[in-house]
DNA sequence: TGTACATCAGTGAACGCGCGTTCACTGATGTAC
DNA sequence: TGTACATCAGTGAACGCGCGTTCACTGATGTAC
């Protein structure tokens, strides 16, 4: 989880001009809607960031590293952003499920492109990519687990199978929420009230199903 | 849906050592379980098929339309699968749902990469991918819709939007079920039984919702 | 304060390589007569 | 049946290009004394 290792305390020599998240930073501009970052060749991520191409290798040791590193920055940023709106969902009494979604969305127009690249290179990636986003999806599903415990102590019913539930609605969340990137935003408001129906169906399915089955 | 196009009738010349098909499945052997058909080379899927590189010309324009009829071939094929599924299911007297996960697990491991394929195309691939994999995507989720119908029909009781109950279960079925190429086969029944709980939690909840909202 | 020195981020030039695409060709096949 | 011919799938050689990586270098910075 450690994003950027840490500074180490420099002693002496130049000034660095450029730094890791700089380099991230190119390579994101670069993978925009569609590509994947291991479709970026080392002297396009280079030359997007203004260096010269032998320059890459003081801050990384090849391009897999840059993505990895990128996988991580993406996964934290989104778990920061959902965790404010978690926390502006209870302040503001509105919908948790809803506040949730609405962050996601939006912020897939916003600065990054993270939501989409994490869904990309979960399944298009080398191994140790896919090994960096299961790990980034983990956390997400932990934090939902949580609220569906929340939920759960507040009406007291325990939905059958919570760990499906949180599964399932983060595949879905991912699924249909990078569909935005390829509509206009007019209609994100439409895709996120199916999104929040589409939840809303199977936490309720989970409430019920454990009375006809168990 | 043309998968390939009508073999126009040939008059004279060397007969074809290759076909369209052949060069296909080369490029699926070759993609695998993690690569995207846009990162293949035009020369290293002729090495595959085992033919010069300039003679891919004689069967395709370019690398991109080859994905595309790859894309439909995937889609068609996997499409004619669960249809044997379905019908399998009313035979044998077994859970359409179940019959349906079952086949689409099963069949990742056995000839094709059809599914996966699909998902990853669907995601990484340039606009006009996208769209390939967009309009398999749509024929699934009318054939569920229909599904749905007759389910509603015989218990009569319509469920809530059936759209995006069908959505949700393609996108469910899609992108859990390509987990599965990650994981010993002796995992594949776990998986199994995760999907149909979640679908079944969304049937059941779409049948729910709409009495508590409308 | 001044000076010699170690550090190290960034560079320009060069390398060998695989790539997509082209060209003119070969030779097997079927057709016309 | 035989022969001249049109068709066309597949090929070998060549091209210019962008790639990842290496090397020896430059020169700005901070440190030791």
């Amino acid at each position: 989880m450690n994003i950027v290792q840490p500074q180490e305390k420099r002693t002496a020599g130049r000034k660095a001009t450029i730094n890791r998240e700089d380099i991230i930073a190119a390579a994101m501009r670069l993978v925009g809607p569609n590509r994947s970052v291991s479709s970026l060749s080392l002297r396009e991520i280079t030359r997007e960031a203004g260096i010269a191409p032998n320059s890459f290798y003081r801050h990384f040791d090849n391009t897999e590293t840059l993505a990895i590193s990128a996988i991580e920055l993406a996964g934290s940023t989104l778990r920061t952003l959902i965790g404010e709106a978690r926390y502006k969902a209870s302040e503001l009494n509105k919908g948790i499920v809803r506040m949730s979604v609405e962050t996601f969305i939006h912020q897939i127009y916003a600065d990054g492109q993270y939501l989409p690249l994490l869904l990309r290179e979960g399944i298009v990636g080398s191994d140790s990519f896919k090994e960096a986003v299961r790990e980034q999806l983990a956390y997400f599903e932990q934090e939902l687990a949580d609220d569906l415990e929340a939920i759960a102590k507040k009406t007291n019913k325990a939905p059958y199978r919570p760990d499906i539930v949180a599964t399932s609605i983060t595949r879905l969340v991912f699924s249909m929420g990078s569909d935005a990137l390829d509509m206009p935003a007019e209609k994100h408001q439409e895709l996120i009230d199916s999104m929040v129906i589409a939840i809303k169906m199977l936490i309720t399915g989970a409430h019920i199903i454990q009375k006809l089955d168990h």
